[in-house]
DNA sequence: GAGCACTGC
């Protein structure tokens, strides 16, 4: 290591707290270190455990003793993942004699994942993937003798998938736990059962910014935690006088960028806004704001005005990092992204409109809306954090010190705003049953569980009992919605998945056109032309199959993605998703699945096309979306109207989508499939990604929606015994029905005699 | 009469 390294790492904050980190390490099992940006926790930490001789002589000792403990335990998972071989966790055989050390440090961003692991293979002077090394979807770079390993957190999830005991790890490190992504949080509870399974052989810290962090004190059993400062710069907090209006937010929030560049000293200038339109709304308006002010005769310094959200291509969105010379400043108008996602260098204000833009699930509805809402009061401090990375700042906050009293503590976490469907299938797929039950940190609402029981119990994925199922299996190999896999799987039956790996990986994409805002008219009109030429009347997912496909016969033509205004970063990563899910389709065994569909009446539709010669591979495509998604059936109200009335739950109407391609030929067919609903929250449902439909192949499934018995699916008694339970229950129910048959057969034989008998005494009276 | 924050397998 050279000298220069070792020396800044040693100025690190995180330094002074090496030893009092090893010690807390060693003695116990879960470990809190709280850090601001900038204390080095994230790449410092593993390192220092990687060093220390004593820590992996102890921890080796630990795992040895382990792993010869442990008896040959049956393989609980039949479900391989869908992890390439390169990516498999490592086989604990191997690992009973290592004096290896092997890390785990998972991050909720594939950027942070990559960034960190190559910082650290620079620190120690090695090739990425020798020792140290990251593994996020779609690439990889470690090795089998990779000890470090910088992984996105749904990385491991999928191998807790393969090994929930997590054995081919000593320490598993939760970074950035603070945000509550969804995969941390599953990872929370995961986590925990591996390490006391584990008994003292896998150590877990949670790492977390300075915030409340009494929740993770009492999940992780009162575990002691290490505060380490942060390198930061004071940040002077000013409020309004009154809140603003919706309205005048944008106005209001420019208004303050100008004071501040007219009236204080060096140091860009972030605002903060909800969404990525007034993003575009405020550079324009502030432009002209400050082209008035120089013509009233005021000396305007120089200023560079931009904006950062999202959507933006990488391009747009290196402009902003890129330096101003030293006399001219930035104001950059942004979205949350500048929160967590993006750090700019230099900011010395922040201007902070206090809302922010929400996804929220409804499970009652099944309806994602997009709300705008008030941050919550760790939000503002991150926001105001902004200011004072590189020198002291200023925060101005556009509401009232007694607004940002009534804002929450934190914000929602995210598993407690997303359809739980597919978490809740995995959880079932490692072998845990009772998931009403379940331990996660913060509790989901009992209506989203049952919600999302409801709609695994309607595909198939569990049986009335609320175990899963064969199929369902199946579908939790794959990294998508169940309802999609459950469309794919049955595709494969339907000679068609090389078509739906398409559509599915489309949908999983960010839109595949270009996103173009309103404030651009032309823009947008040719955006609308294009998109009628390419609208297929069979329905939005065969539209964007065609466009798809189109741009894959241009050979990956950029000039054609132009042209065409489509997004070129999404067309790209649809085919990455589209040829890891061409892979998992091919590794699932059509003989097994026959099983499954056997009984199926869509199967037997196709079998009956299929046999009429009729077939054409467009209703194959249809008739598997139908088999994820028929519970979205809906019917036209009126004619030559977009309004539809759902078939369940009854009385639901929804509107169509003004994107979709029913919208653009203003025709509407008589029924309907989609696969997404969303809207505000103030109005009704809006169907989105539509598709034409007959009736008559989704009827026989309505009955199902109906008598579906919610309290049966999620009460599932033995947590214990499981699956035993279950099965001695439907023995018990086999034997009761033989025995009643008998009795049934009993009584029949007894009344057939006491008939024969009275016959044979009329016979003898009659005689 | 209506419109798209940010991630991730």
């Amino acid at each position: 290591m050279s000298q220069e390294i070792q020396q800044f790492r040693a100025t690190l904050p995180i330094n002074e707290f090496k030893s009092e980190i090893l010690k807390q390490v060693l003695e116990n099992t879960f470990i809190i270190i709280t850090g601001d940006t900038g204390s080095g926790k994230s790449t410092q930490l593993p390192q220092y455990l990687l060093d220390d001789e004593e820590f992996r002589l102890n921890i080796c000792e630990r795992r040895k003793k382990f792993l010869e403990e442990q008896v040959e335990e049956k393989e609980q998972t039949k479900v391989q993942g869908f992890l390439s071989k390169k990516q498999k966790p490592f086989i604990p055989e191997d690992r009973k004699n290592s004096t290896d050390l092997k890390i785990v440090v998972t991050q909720p961003r594939r950027m942070a994942a990559i960034s960190m692991a190559k910082r650290v293979a620079f620190e120690r002077n090695q090739n990425l993937g020798i020792e140290v090394g990251y593994s996020i979807r779609f690439d990889n770079s470690t090795t089998n003798t990779t000890q470090l390993r910088y992984v996105t957190d749904g990385i491991l999830v999928r191998e807790c998938l393969q090994d929930k005991d997590l054995r081919g790890y000593d320490v598993v490190i939760l970074d950035e736990a603070h945000e509550r992504s969804l995969y941390t949080d599953v990872l929370f509870a995961l986590v925990k059962t591996a390490a006391r399974r584990r008994k003292g052989s896998l150590k877990v810290i949670i790492t977390s910014a300075t915030l409340n962090i009494n929740i993770f004190k009492s999940y992780f059993e009162g575990c002691p935690y290490v505060k380490v400062h942060g390198k930061s710069f004071p940040v002077e907090v000013k409020y309004s006088e009154h809140n603003i209006t919706q309205q005048k937010r944008n106005h209001d929030a420019v208004n303050a960028a100008i004071r501040m560049h007219l009236h204080e000293g060096p140091g860009d200038i972030l605002v903060f806004l909800p969404g990525s339109e007034d993003c575009e709304v405020c550079r324009k308006f502030c432009y002209e704001r400050l082209a008035e002010v120089l013509n009233s005769g005021v000396e305007v310094p120089s200023v560079l005005l931009y904006t950062l959200y999202g959507s933006q291509t990488s391009e747009d969105q290196s402009q902003v990092f890129q330096r101003a010379d030293e006399h001219t400043r930035k104001i950059i108008f942004c979205t949350n992204i500048a929160e967590t996602s993006l750090t700019i260098d230099n900011i010395g204000f922040v201007v902070d409109t206090g809302y922010v833009k929400q996804k929220v699930y409804n499970p009652r509805t099944g309806m994602d809306s997009l709300i705008i809402q008030p941050i919550s009061k760790t939000q503002a401090i991150q926001r105001t954090g902004r200011a004072g990375r590189t020198q002291a700042g200023k925060c101005y906050r556009l509401f009232s010190k007694q607004f940002y009293e009534s804002l929450s503590e934190h914000t929602t976490a995210e598993i407690m705003r997303v359809n739980l469907a597919s978490v809740m299938l995995l959880l079932k797929s490692m072998g845990i049953d009772d998931v009403v039950r379940f331990e996660f940190m913060e509790q989901p609402t009992q209506e989203a569980i049952l919600q999302s029981l409801r709609q695994l119990y309607l595909i198939q994925a569990i049986d009335e009992d609320g175990y899963i199922t064969p199929m369902g299996y199946e579908m939790s190999r794959y990294p998508l919605e169940p309802s999609y896999a459950k469309a794919l799987i049955t595709s494969k039956m339907m000679e068609c998945s090389s078509e739906m790996s398409a559509i599915v990986a489309i949908l999983s994409t960010e839109s595949i056109w270009q996103r173009i805002t309103r404030v651009d008219v032309d823009g947008y009109q040719k955006l609308q032309e294009i998109q009628s030429q390419h609208a297929d009347p069979a329905g939005d997912h065969l539209s964007l199959l065609k466009v798809f496909s189109e741009w894959k016969q241009a050979v990956f033509n950029e000039q054609f993605a132009k042209d065409t205004l489509l997004n070129l970063r999404s067309l790209k990563q649809s085919d990455n998703i589209r040829q890891q899910l061409q892979q998992l389709v091919e590794g699932t065994s059509r003989k097994k699945c026959l099983q499954f569909y056997e009984q199926d009446y869509l199967y037997k539709l196709f079998r009956k096309q299929k046999d009429s010669k009729k077939w054409n591979i467009n209703e194959s495509i249809k008739l598997s979306l139908c088999s994820g998604f028929y519970f979205n059936t809906a019917r036209k109200m009126h004619n030559g109207e977009d309004t539809y009335l759902m078939v369940y739950p009854e009385g639901t109407v929804v509107d169509t989508d003004p994107q979709s391609v029913y919208t653009v030929i203003q025709q509407y067919p008589e029924t309907v499939i989609f696969t997404e609903l969303g809207g505000t929250s103030q109005v009704r449902g809006v169907m989105k990604l539509i598709s034409e439909i007959n009736i008559e192949w989704v009827k026989p499934y309505f009955s199902n929606m109906v008598k579906v018995d919610l309290f049966k699916l999620a009460r599932i008694e033995f947590q214990q015994r499981g699956r035993d339970a279950v099965h001695e229950r439907r023995q018990k129910k086999i034997q009761e029905q033989e025995k009643q048959k008998e009795l049934e057969e009993k009584q029949k034989l007894e009344k057939h005699q006491i008939y024969k008998a009275r016959f044979e005494q009329r016979k003898k009276v009659k005689m």
